[in-house]
DNA sequence: TCGGCTTATGACACCGATGTCATGACACCG
DNA sequence: CGGTGTCATGACATCGGTGTCATAAGCCGA
């Protein structure tokens, strides 16, 4: 490997003035300048992060501990894309600050959190974001000796640690003021499991819209339809007991919140089956804004953008831009009003 | 931060004995060991990577050029979770080998990689994995001095460079074989677009797979329903078009093979608005088994599995497990029959 | 009993950068 | 013309580990 004691001698300058080019710290000669960066292009120099970063303790790595990649397979409920969008988001802002990602995976078992944030301390990166499946808060290990600050994504830990979480509240309210505005009046709601912190919050803006209306709310219009647990079938199956239950109240609701795409896409189809055309005779919407789903979807779905791509960003300054103290930040994702969504006259 | 001085002065031996005892090379008595494990608890020591890399020219790291977090946004065509499974195969061989994952994202323009090879090598790699956005060969910037070995997965660059690839071919073949078995005779086929590989490989497997049973071939069943460019709204349409076409033949086709499962998901949508019944009236099948469609569609969705996690399990073991000579891997994917599909009498 | 071998351990240089301090050459100012 | 800055550069120590070699103790067989 050719290091910069080789450019030196090749320039026949001191090492320590090939380093005062490459940094810009220090005044260089014009004419050395130009030497030594001739003889870096020429020997294909490429200097040592390890030797930087060992004299300097900065290493230019951000770790991310993330279990996206595993959740994938294992958790049929998560569909795995969140925490893509997220990193993304990350590296939208570390590529500005000339930051490498240092990927970690926990496999799917959270257990396997302090071992990533070893393999990550070892590796003395300048801090870590820790991506959460899904909005919830998690628990970490205690910060033993590993300095580095620490920033949460789609979750939280405790209120010394930052956070970035999505805006459950802020969406499902606006998806729902938006649909009395459209003129529904009997709006029926497939929740999540109740476990899920974004059900808790989605709940509470549904009935609160309601009651901003001065709706009436009726418990038969609310219905979980998913499942943590159990396979494929199992789940449809919950989901076909929810709307028969839905398609048995009277007057029909004119409108299906659904607590994410997927749910949305299975219900087309439930709909269908029963001969019910959407929008004209039901109006569906989803959550997630999942493209692949909702732009595909025929008619296109009306969903709630959940905006990961953000809230990566938003970590990623959290952690870069380091304030004084920890801060919780609350990220909204706007609606967007598709096909699926009729207006009552 | 404590060093591995600290560690020795409070065990009280040299610093080379403890490295000993982290590293197991080298003879260490019982006693000593133990009270140097038990100074690296006490004061929580954890061994500096850059200080290792530096001496030893081992980082411990494998970088991996990606640009599946970039096109999820930006390229339609593609669903962005195909290298997600891939990043996922690839932790799964490095997990074993005590190996971390240096990741860096073209952010969907490929003349970035240059860049990001650069980056790769300042923090000296121990390898580098290519990932392919989808199967095609990709232009690889010429191997400066990055003397670290690299495998291209999901794609592959030229003779010299290791590679493992979808097997594209085997794949639509078993699909289109197995519909044969179940009775069809008119299969429909709506391709992607010609410029990707994959469709190459799998129209030759469709014709093949017709050929071998002595089937005639109607080019009118063969039709592109789908293109690179254009947005949502284009491609529906180019969709909506093919499907007329076919819907136009006489015989009626018994199945429609599609190019990917986004695009069965928007054909089930648009059989039903003729009133065609799936699979009674008319069978489909997709490809990818991207499980948040195939399972969530009702009736559940025929298709073929694309082998991404193995992909990169091979990949990563290409990397790791060095051979001799540079090999191309070609990785089969199995068919998901499900209930779209119906057999014939 | 002694040479030779193994085991356990330490001294020291070194990997490739950068921080600190020193130095020589000018330019400017009074 | 001497004092004092600024500019350009180099010498040297240092970051935290590991490779090499030396050394001392213990054990064995001849």
């Amino acid at each position: 490997m050719v290091t910069l004691y080789d450019v030196a001698k090749s320039a026949g300058v001191s090492p320590k003035t090939v380093s005062r080019v490459m940094n810009g710290d220090g005044p260089v000669g014009k004419a050395t300048r130009e030497s030594v960066e001739a003889a870096m292009q020429a020997l294909g120099y490429v200097p040592s992060s390890a030797a930087r970063a060992l004299r300097s303790a900065k290493s230019g790595l951000i770790g991310v501990v993330s279990g996206a990649i595993s959740y994938t397979d294992d958790n049929p409920l998560l569909a795995g894309l969140p925490e893509i969008y997220i990193l993304r988001g990350i590296q939208d802002v570390l590529d500005e600050k000339r930051l490498t990602v240092l990927l970690t995976d926990t496999g799917g078992r959270a257990d396997a959190a302090p071992r990533l944030l070893h393999t990550l301390a070892q590796h003395r990166v300048d801090g870590t974001i820790y991506v959460a499946p899904y909005h919830q808060q998690v628990d970490l290990p205690p910060p033993t000796s590993v300095a580095a600050p620490l920033v949460v994504a789609n979750g939280f830990a405790d209120d010394a640690t930052s956070a970035v979480v999505p805006d459950d509240y802020t969406g499902q309210r606006a998806l729902v003021d938006g649909l009395i505005a459209r003129g529904h009046r009997r709006i029926a709601y497939l929740q999540l499991p109740h476990a899920l912190l974004a059900t808790q919050h989605r709940t509470r803006a549904y009935q609160d819209a309601h009651r901003a209306a001065g709706l009436p709310l009726d418990p038969a219009l609310v219905i979980v339809a998913d499942r943590i647990d159990g396979d494929a079938e199992a789940r449809t199956a919950t989901l076909q007991h929810a709307i028969e239950a839905l398609l048995a109240t009277s007057p029909l609701p004119t409108a299906i919140c659904c607590g994410n795409d997927r749910m949305a896409l299975a219900v087309y189809g439930m709909l269908r089956a029963r001969g019910l055309r959407i929008p004209d005779d039901i109006s569906v919407a989803g959550y997630d804004d999942y493209r692949l789903i909702s732009e595909t979807l025929y008619p296109a779905l009306t969903t709630v953008a959940l905006p990961y791509r953000e809230i990566g960003r938003q970590a990623a300054r959290l952690l870069t831009e380091p304030k004084a103290e920890p801060r919780r930040i609350c990220v909204p994702g706007p609606v967007h009003w598709r096909e699926s969504v009729a207006t009552i006259a």
